[in-house]
RNA sequence: GGGUGGUUGCCUGAGCGGCCAAAAGGACCAGACUGUAAAUCUGGCGGCUUCACGCCUACUGAGGUUCGAAUCCUCAACCACCCA
């Protein structure tokens, strides 16, 4: 069966936004291995349970998974959740600390059901390493390690240099990229994708692979895209993503506050937007371009509808500066309440004093008439039928019922 | 095993026994300007409140000295460096 596309045109979709592929002709040679005997390739992708919320950086490898799906190959996703136990620093300049059991498995359910939005289950093996992880003897666990020297560990960059600023580097750190290689011998993977931080234990596979006698995986580096800030790296704990269970309006947003230097970056890893197509954008109005690029990011969470729902409520608040058609509501008593703790309670400041800033600091309206005094109540007779915007700041609103 | 230095608010980091809720920068919030961009400018940035130079909590933890301690002493925990 040939139903796959020619080996060049699956190599351009599959190189988009790649940071690396290595080797390049292995991969090629593969593909069109496999195109002739029909046999799909298995394309292995580890990913770490411990943060179970999937935000558009770290959906990137995934989404790659997915177009191997669709140009017919296997998708192989590893739940990490023995080396979850472990603690691989990857990426980070300390140790991370490890999880016990039943917060790794919680974890990787969560992240299972994320995942199952984005691949097509058809073409999907989902397995735990620790299936075969925690099978290994102790024996066989040193004839693994026996495999590397310290020195080519300390080829990997995070090792190098928290060895050059003589922070600890436990001896465990060091079985995480074996485990990693491990799994791939154990799947018997064609090919595995990880972060660029990825790249030194993806190497460590390829090794395991040729001494175990099976042909090393082809590896795909993607890039680390910084998130909202344009500066670090998305992540969760930096607070600069957007995930990919947000509602649309609030991806579309986010989109929206993004620094313009990083649109071109953004295009190539979160959407599928034509390359010429981008081009054409960027050269336009940063403004237009950027909403094309929240457009594309909700449709592919949402959908197209969605996507151009999001866009005209944004257009509806920012440019027009009307309000959301859906917020939050709240109720005011009878006897009326407090601005400042209407504030604290809707969640728009977490304190009393936040919001008294708030007020002071001319934020605070109510349909757009500026509360001036720190002490104003509400009252609920004076709310009009169709109830009141009360507005924090830019992106804050509910509304008012009496 | 021995020695030395360190532990400050979200992060970095200054801090004379009283004038320290604690310099400065970053992050963040608000306002101006804008395209919810960037840059810039202004203000804010522990909590409570009767909004007052008030009260409470806070400078790793526990004690102590003192009219008074983030600042001095003791012990503990943790970290770093040096020697073995």
């Amino acid at each position: 069966m040939s139903g796959f596309l020619s080996v060049a045109d699956q190599m351009r979709r599959i190189a988009r936004g790649a940071a690396e592929i290595f080797p390049e002709d292995e991969l090629v040679r593969k593909l069109e291995r496999s195109r002739a005997t029909g046999r799909p390739l298995r394309v292995k992708l580890g990913v770490d349970p411990t943060a179970p919320d999937i935000h558009l950086g770290n959906a990137v490898p995934i989404w790659k998974l997915r177009t191997f799906q669709e140009l017919g190959h296997h998708a192989v996703l590893i739940i990490g959740d023995y080396t979850a136990r472990i603690g691989d620093p990857s990426g980070r300049n300390a140790l991370r600390p490890p999880l016990d059991e039943a917060a790794v498995d919680a974890a990787a359910r969560t992240y299972e059901a994320q995942v199952g939005k984005i691949l097509l289950p058809e073409r999907l093996e989902v397995r735990r390493n620790g299936e075969w992880l925690s099978k290994l003897s102790f024996m066989e666990v040193v004839r693994l390690a026996g495999r590397m020297t310290v020195a080519q560990m300390l080829v990997r960059d995070d090792f190098a240099k928290r060895h050059a600023a003589e922070s600890p580097i436990f001896l465990h750190e060091f079985l995480y990229p074996l485990m990693q290689g491990w799994d791939s011998v154990v799947v018997r993977a064609d090919v595995e994708m990880g972060g660029t931080d990825q790249r030194f234990n993806l190497l460590v596979g390829r090794d395991l692979q040729r001494e175990e006698g099976q042909e090393p995986q082809a590896i795909l580096v993607n890039p680390l895209v910084p998130g909202l800030d344009g500066a670090k790296k998305m992540s969760k704990s930096a607070g600069n993503y957007i995930g990919i269970t947000e509602a649309p309006d609030q991806q579309f947003g986010k989109t929206m506050s993004i620094p313009d230097a990083l649109m071109a970056q953004w295009f190539e890893s979160f959407t599928e937007v034509p390359a010429e197509r981008v081009k054409e954008l960027l050269a336009g109005h940063p403004r237009t371009a950027k909403a094309e690029l929240g457009k594309a990011v909700v449709a592919r969470y949402h959908g197209a509808a969605a996507a151009a729902e999001a866009e005209a409520a944004f257009t509806r608040v920012f440019a027009e500066g009307r309000v959301p058609d859906e917020m939050p509501e709240s109720h005011v008593p009878a006897t009326g309440v407090k601005v400042l703790d209407l504030l604290v309670s809707l969640g728009f400041a977490k304190s009393k004093g936040e919001a008294r800033r708030l007020v002071e600091q001319g934020a605070v309206s109510v349909d757009g008439a500026k509360i001036a005094s720190t002490d104003a109540s509400i009252d609920p007779a004076s709310l009009p039928a169709a109830g009141a915007v009360l507005r924090a700041g830019k992106l804050r609103f509910a509304r008012l019922r009496g």
